[in-house]
RNA sequence: GCCCAGAUAGCUCAGUUGGUAGAGCAGCGGACUGAAAAUCCGCGUGUCGCUGGUUCGAUUCCGGCUCUGGGCA
């Protein structure tokens, strides 16, 4: 009963959230947390659709323009920082707002997902991308096979990424990824929260992405992609894997034209939409928000209903 | 006007020596616990342009028509 509140607000990109969570924020004394793993970092503030500082409208804002796109950042760094703004906020007496698309990070802050203690060991993993590639990733899976069967039961060969972490859980701890995976998803959460998820029918969603990248050009998304090559940021770091970054950096050094590079911006901001739908559809207890033809005092009021009901807020 | 090529899944196309068809992309679904805007897996019925003919049987062969490219006038 001495859970502490905490409202999350996400949904798929270009669904709405940036605006929603200002608007909600103003009305129950909220602080935001970013949720997002591009927005954290600085220069990146078109492609990355970044909430302005006059569209924050005096909310205070966490985790946003923290880093710099050199800098790596993860789930575990996030939910570090992320909890301590969460003290911050709670000591002010303010009510915390996630508001971001990586479901990822807002399930391990969510549930306290525990982290060890290890850094990511980079150099182990490039020596395992190396040996994926000359003996192959069923060679690999092998390798994680022997050590964690029920790992290698549970993730694709060809899912190179997620068996070197396996390998990588394994060398660092000496341990199963599958049984630390069995233990954390048992966790209930430590908050009394409400999990939104914002939602429009597909074909609008669709639309809005569209639309969105096209204002993203008008507003200079080639200049802020050239401002950061400049700055000597290449496609090889994680920040410059961002939707509308790789892209425009393909098409920078020749390799695509401005068109394709257009054309797979959008198109992969649908499938990326795609995937946090269905990662949110399988999330316990969260509520559906559908924004389609509604104004947001509408919304809201639906939103601090259940607030209410979950004593987030007071009556 | 004539000649040639094409018309097959939302798009680009393959194919069927005559037994009603299949790839890529799009789209749809799923996985995910320290790279997550990342990474990976699964799903293919559509008047085979229209219309006659040949045939037990035509999307496939033949004729006509329509449309789209290209060429000649």
């Amino acid at each position: 009963m001495n859970k502490k509140p905490l409202v999350i607000l996400t949904g798929p990109t270009a669904a709405g959230k940036t605006a929603l969570s200002i608007g909600l924020a103003k009305r129950i004394n909220g602080a935001i947390i970013s949720a997002d793993s591009m927005q954290v970092y600085r220069h990146m503030d078109i492609g990355s659709a970044k909430v302005t500082p006059e569209e924050m409208d005096g909310v205070p804002h966490y985790l946003i323009d923290v880093l710099e796109p050199s800098e790596e950042f993860s789930v575990h760094t996030f939910k570090q920082m992320a909890e301590a703004a969460l003290e911050d906020i709670y000591e002010k007496g303010m009510i915390p707002i996630v508001v971001g698309g990586t479901g990822f990070y807002i399930q391990a802050l969510l549930y306290d997902i525990q982290f060890t203690d290890t850094d990511t060991d980079t150099e182990y993993r490039e020596k395992m991308e190396k040996l994926a590639e000359s003996n192959g990733a069923d060679w690999l899976h092998e390798q994680l096979r022997a050590v964690d069967p029920e790992a290698a039961e549970q993730i694709h060969a060809n899912n190179v990424k997620r068996v070197i972490r396996a390998l990588e859980y394994f060398h660092q701890t000496g341990q199963k990824i599958s049984e630390h995976n069995e233990t954390e998803r048992q966790r209930t959460s430590p908050y009394n929260y409400v999990y939104f998820v914002l939602n429009r029918d597909r074909a609008e969603l669709y639309r809005r992405i569209d639309y969105r990248v096209d204002k993203m050009l008008e507003r200079g998304l080639l200049d802020e992609v050239k401002a950061l090559k400049e700055m000597g940021y290449t496609r090889d770091m994680v920040a410059m894997k961002g939707l509308g970054y790789k892209e425009v950096l393909d098409y920078f050094s020749g390799e695509i034209t401005l068109e394709e590079a257009i054309y797979r911006v959008k198109r992969d901001s649908r499938h990326f939409a795609k995937r946090q739908l269905t990662w949110f559809r399988r999330e316990r207890d969260v509520t559906w928000v559908d924004l389609d033809g509604r104004g947001e005092d509408d919304v809201l009021e639906d939103l601090l209903d259940l607030l209410r009901l979950k004593g987030i807020t007071k009556q």
